[in-house]
DNA sequence: TAGTGGTCTAGACCACGGT
DNA sequence: CCGTGGTCTAGACCACTAA
């Protein structure tokens, strides 16, 4: 059962994109919903907050809840991954992946690595690097580390596939929420040659600790991506002092 | 009169970030807080769940309220732009900011900046190109539109330092949010000139629309960052479905 | 079964903006 | 003044987890 805060968002967002509420004018108040939807006010907020947190509206105590318009970007063409938590697999989700296995070694976690996944330095670990194609075309150079203890029973043939799908169907749990920092920096040799990149063409390296459902980071990861196929969007509201 | 929730909300986080309650950890449940601090479970759940939005703590019916790690990033040295939506300036608090200012002009907004800050193609707009400076080095090469009619009276005097103070301080108007698209790409001539890049090194390219308190975008700007000065820190959560 | 968080109600009072 | 959203209450029922 769908919980009516999530109706009334995802109907008013379907709205607001359709148009049927165009931007810079005012959406129904608090109360009209309530009224339309039998429900109350918390009800209605807790909705209209999430489109506040997402960018497509504002709201001003006194006056009413508006349309934003939406920066007027182009929607980037379905080859280029506009980045979401869920890894490279659902990101381009009509192109078949597949991964060139450049390393996947077992050894000892240490000082660095452990304190990004939280355990002790002695842990065993997966050692894993990637280049990740899609469309006949290099996306991404990963390199990953997992617990062995967290993730059992990787093979070659997962990780020419997805690790995230195993993840989730074999082993039946869930991947939940990342941390992140993302830069620009110059290609090395090896992304040039496995990126195919011209010495002066960049990488944008994301560097992100992946936690299941439990808390428990399973991944860390410096990931190399094409500059011209990978871009961050984001929306960013000030905090109210 | 700061709001409950803030309250609980401030003194949470403080309690996680100086370690009283540890990572892993389970933190108090909400029928205790509302003991504790003498209120409804609803106002609780509001200040824990801008805790998980935070990434500081994750929730899962039935167990608990559990601290995560923070993905054992290092901090950055404060000479790096860790991004947060304020604009440069208030971005590099400790250091004076200086501006090289490359282009100043009144033009007509044409139909693609038209789009980005919804207003009409026949109106006046400024044109601004600056380089900003900081620690006696450059940070970043700025190509900013605004509209006229919104923001009068912009001297080259205040382009030397911030727009965003003069838009806060003396036009009394509130910056409140921005969308935007970041990627990494090549350093053209320009860059390479005005940031002190080789031609080897990349910039990070953040393409902005940034708005007023009012939902009206006062701000349409492509900006390229020194690729070894500019970071995007973030967390995501997985939407449940 | 007991304890947790998720959702929801039907009110309430307040702050703010415009008339 | 009225209508808006911001906060808050004191309950309720449900879903989920672990013992």
């Amino acid at each position: 059962m769908e919980p009516k805060y999530k109706i009334i968002y995802y109907q008013t967002k379907e709205k607001i994109l359709n148009g049927e509420y165009p931007i810079g004018s005012a959406i129904p108040d608090e109360l009209s919903v309530c009224d339309q939807f039998h429900c109350s006010r918390m009800t209605v907020k807790k909705a209209y907050d999430m489109l506040v947190s997402e960018g497509f509206i504002y709201r001003r105590q006194g006056q009413g809840s508006f349309v934003l318009p939406r920066g007027g970007f182009q929607v980037p063409p379905e080859n280029i991954i506009k980045r979401s938590f869920q890894g490279f697999t659902r990101a381009l989700e009509k192109a078949p992946i597949r991964s060139k296995i450049l390393r996947f070694d077992l050894t000892f976690a240490g000082e660095d690595i452990a304190h990004h996944l939280n355990i002790s330095p002695q842990e065993a670990i997966y050692d894993i690097e990637r280049v990740r194609f899609a469309y006949d075309q290099p996306y991404c150079l990963e390199h990953t580390y997992m617990p062995v203890a967290l993730i059992p029973g990787i093979t070659q043939e997962i990780l020419h596939h997805s690790i995230y799908n195993y993840i989730e169907r074999e082993l039946k749990m869930r991947i939940d929420a990342a941390h992140r920092i993302s830069s620009a920096a110059p290609s090395t040799k090896k992304d040039q040659e496995e990126l195919w990149l011209e010495e002066v063409e960049p990488v944008l390296v994301v560097e992100q600790v992946v936690y299941l459902d439990n808390g428990k980071p399973f991944e860390y990861s410096i990931t190399h991506h094409r500059y011209d196929l990978y871009q961050i969007c984001d929306y960013t509201t000030r905090d109210r002092d």
